[in-house]
DNA sequence: AATATCTTTCACTTTATTTTGAAAGTTCAA
DNA sequence: TTGAACTTTCAAAATAAAGTGAAAGATATT
């Protein structure tokens, strides 16, 4: 395979995959094109390789920037900005982690508290609660393993499923 | 609150949430609505409580069916079908882990493999394999997390999680 | 302060996904 | 075997999401 070829394919399934996890594809092709760029590329550079628009372009770099995966760089001498991803996937992986704790999980666990007051007593709202408590117990587990990714350092994480998993 | 306003409460974030993980926002409901139906429901009473054609709700409890989230329920003397959710949330979690983990993550891995096949000697070319390594071992992470969960008994599951995320 | 270069915004268009509902299919009791 | 009761399918319609591009807004340069 060529490096243009895998170059394609990897932007392709990067926004496959995001999409499948409720995240906008350009976001994804934007992130993966920028992951494995050498140095650091203008918006212009991005609409050019994958053929968007000026405006999507830029929102979806906006985007990328407010979830902690990229950032501006710019040139000495250039008016033009020019962005770069973090390169370290671990902490790509802590970003997403804290972000989507922060975004998701913490808003459901406050429903999820605010749906345990019911108050009346009927065989409906007595499943009900089980229910809620069920969920309650399974968000806030994958809330700590969220957590915990995201105060790991890599090493010591990995070690430690190592462990646990095998 | 009244019970009928938690769980129009509930339907509604459990549909929202969904959406964001690229989950369609009636399967979510209908996942719902059955999670806390203390009796079993039918495509009828689907329809009327969430408001959905016969079309959709059909399509969806199929497809919630085939996550292994519902099942069918055959009420003796009855022609009609009544479907009944997985109450154990603990195994609706492991249940979504297994598909998930079959369903996408498998299949990156697979093309991940395949894209540390570039043949070329670039700088790009480096830079490329780097990233991929990374990500691989991201995914294998993700994998092997979701496998832990997927065979993990609830309480053995907490328990380990509490030893080490503390 | 006028101009050039680059960035951001937003009303509109396009594309993708979801939903509908009517028709076709299935099953079973009579 | 018929037809009533129920389920499934699928083309079309509706809705939602993403993307466009031109205009407005910044900012640096002369």
């Amino acid at each position: 395979m060529t490096y243009d070829e895998a170059k394609a394919k990897f932007i392709q399934t990067w926004g496959t995959l995001a999409t499948q996890w409720g995240i906008n594809r350009t976001m994804a092709q934007l992130h993966a094109l920028l992951l494995i760029a050498p140095e650091p590329l203008s918006t212009e550079d991005a609409m050019e390789q994958l053929q968007i628009s000026r405006g999507n372009a830029n929102m979806n770099l906006r985007e990328l920037i407010d979830w902690g995966l990229i950032f501006r760089h710019l040139k000495p001498g250039e008016r033009r900005e020019y962005f770069v991803a973090e390169k370290d996937i671990w902490k790509v992986a802590r970003q997403v982690a804290k972000e989507r704790r922060r975004r998701e999980i913490k808003p459901v666990l406050e429903v999820l508290h605010e749906l345990q007051q019911v108050d009346d007593n009927t065989p409906e709202s007595a499943e009900f609660k089980r229910v809620i408590d069920g969920i309650s117990s399974v968000a806030g587990f994958a809330d700590s393993t969220l957590n915990a990714v995201v105060r790991a350092e890599e090493n010591w994480l990995m070690g430690q499923f190592m462990k646990v998993f095998k």
